[in-house]
DNA sequence: TATTGTTATACTCTATAACTATA
DNA sequence: TATAGTTATAGAGTATAACAATA
């Protein structure tokens, strides 16, 4: 059977042990989140316009791998909180623009925050050596997740 | 404020950047599992009762933070694939025991090592030194997860 | 009387299909 | 005629409340 170039036996048990870390520390700071008022597609929606700006609706439910009637539900949602803004489209009259609010950045910026600190007091937990290395992997991690 | 011992102004660019790419390796995780016949309350359940053995629906109920209607529910979905049995329990006639069958190690053993292919294909996109990197940070990341 | 598990029912979330308005 | 977004409706999945069996 063909591998990638230099991979070998022992990766085999440290991928397992990295996807298993992965998925358990994942679920933890899901389940970790204090404020229940908004529901995950709505959260996760707010923070894609939040990182990628300003988009239509359309464009918003393709990133979110979401159908349009879903997506117009969402942002329903989170107009009725004044997270976001919809504004007529400059060059088309059939479509809107979608903008996250000042509220909007206010709250995600909580969120983070507050996963971070529980992150923050987990790794208190870890002697110097192991936070040292997982510095480092840090962003290795980072751009393995986002290739 | 008070902090944990040993926690510097570095470490929180460090936690971001881990917590970032945990969600978001995980997200990739969980989006390209292939089987989609067995929803993720099941396949959750169902991994529980392999790692911790059998045990009675309330128990599980209880472990996977799920009300006891729900969990009959997705336990009638395991047993009508033949990947759990339920037996009377021994001493209380009021309880039953659900037991994982060997068709639910198979697949959960051919789940996992989907999982793993894709991951190690992914890694196979970083350099040898930041794989490196990776294979020493994977147990302590695992530690961290089950702290 | 308290507890385990199930059944009945309602609610939330998402999807597909039909509709309205613009292009 | 095609496209963007919405409305109407149906299908999963989960929860709460009421129930049956047993302790």
């Amino acid at each position: 059977m063909p591998e990638s170039p230099g991979v070998s036996p022992q990766d085999a048990v440290a991928v397992n042990t990295l996807r298993v870390g992965v998925m358990r520390l994942a679920r933890r700071l899901r389940h970790q989140r204090v404020d229940r008022s908004l529901g995950l597609a709505e959260l996760s929606a707010l923070g894609t316009l939040y990182r990628c700006g300003a988009m239509t609706p359309g464009e918003l439910a393709r990133k979110e791998h979401v159908q349009p009637p879903s997506m117009t539900r969402i942002i329903g949602q989170l107009q009725e909180r004044g997270l976001v803004r919809l504004e007529p489209h400059p060059e088309d009259r059939r479509q809107k623009t979608v903008t996250p609010t000042e509220q909007a950045e206010a709250m995600l910026e909580a969120s983070r925050s507050q996963s971070n600190a529980w992150l923050t007091e987990l790794a208190g937990q870890l002697s110097e050596e192991e936070r040292e290395i997982l510095r480092t992997a840090a962003p290795v991690l980072h751009k393995l997740a986002h290739l």
